[in-house]
DNA sequence: GTTGAGCGTT
């Protein structure tokens, strides 16, 4: 009865989807059904939802069999009060190649102009917030003070970094240096280099029977400073391999 | 239990 989108789109070619937006996340295709289907003919109401969780995206598309219905849909729902959210009803697209709707007539796009359109142009107001957008889309935005407390935080962090280097000429002066460090570490970027393996000649299991507190209380983290290549060449084959192996 | 710009499943 009411289970759309369960064996995917039924038949895109005949159908026009609207998109609606603003939704209750709590709004299900079997609510928007009887309301869409109120002016015309619905043949698929399909709501995307989270693969993890499951949840609403706050978005749904509905499948009309015609343009007309569809168009007066749009008008007729656009706006109302749906669970109590204003939602939004318009013309949908698929893809980026997209067809092109015009007021409830579908007009084959993706132009000549392919890309190059000097008249009209989409270009989002934010110039700078695009970044966050595009991480919006991936991930559901949850709260807004949620944010402002995050960045408050980052703020604090940074202050206190600032605070730590009292001549910005020396910090300069040192990553310099390190550079210099880096290319003598290097060395240790082969590590096991020619040597035989020992540790293929052990049984070729899991990591070997040790305890993770234990050993990484041992060597959690070897400075890189003060390191000689010889001495970390001896060393280095035991934390080289660890979970290659497996099963 | 929360949230709020956008374009989707076989």
């Amino acid at each position: 009865m009411s289970h759309f989108g369960r064996s995917g789109p039924p038949d895109i070619k005949d159908t026009y989807s609207l998109l609606v937006l603003n939704i209750s996340f709590r709004t299900t295709a079997d609510d928007l059904f009887p309301l869409f289907d109120r002016y015309g003919k619905v043949v698929d109401v399909f709501i995307p939802r989270d693969r993890r969780s499951g949840e609403s995206r706050g978005f749904a598309f509905v499948r009309y069999k015609y343009a007309d219905e569809a168009q007066k849909a749009v008008e007729r729902l656009d706006g109302r009060n749906v669970d109590g959210r204003n939602i939004m009803v318009q013309f949908a697209k698929y893809g980026p190649n997209a067809e092109r709707i015009h007021k409830g007539r579908i007009v084959e796009a993706i132009p000549k102009t392919r890309g190059r359109s000097r008249s009209r142009s989409p270009r989002p107001r934010y110039r700078d917030s695009n970044r966050e957008r595009d991480y919006r889309r991936r991930s559901r935005s949850r709260s807004r003070g949620r944010y402002e407390s995050d960045r408050y935080n980052d703020r604090e962090r940074d202050y206190r970094r600032r605070s730590r280097s009292a001549s910005p000429d020396y910090s300069r002066g040192r990553g310099r240096d390190d550079r210099r460090s880096r290319s003598v570490s290097y060395d240790s970027a082969s590590p096991a280099r020619r040597s035989p393996s020992p540790e293929r000649s052990l049984t070729p299991r899991r990591t070997p029977p040790s305890s993770p507190e234990k050993g990484s209380h041992g060597e959690r983290s070897p400075p890189s400073k003060s390191a000689s290549p010889l001495a970390r060449r001896t060393g280095s084959r035991s934390p080289s391999s660890r979970s290659l192996n497996e099963d």
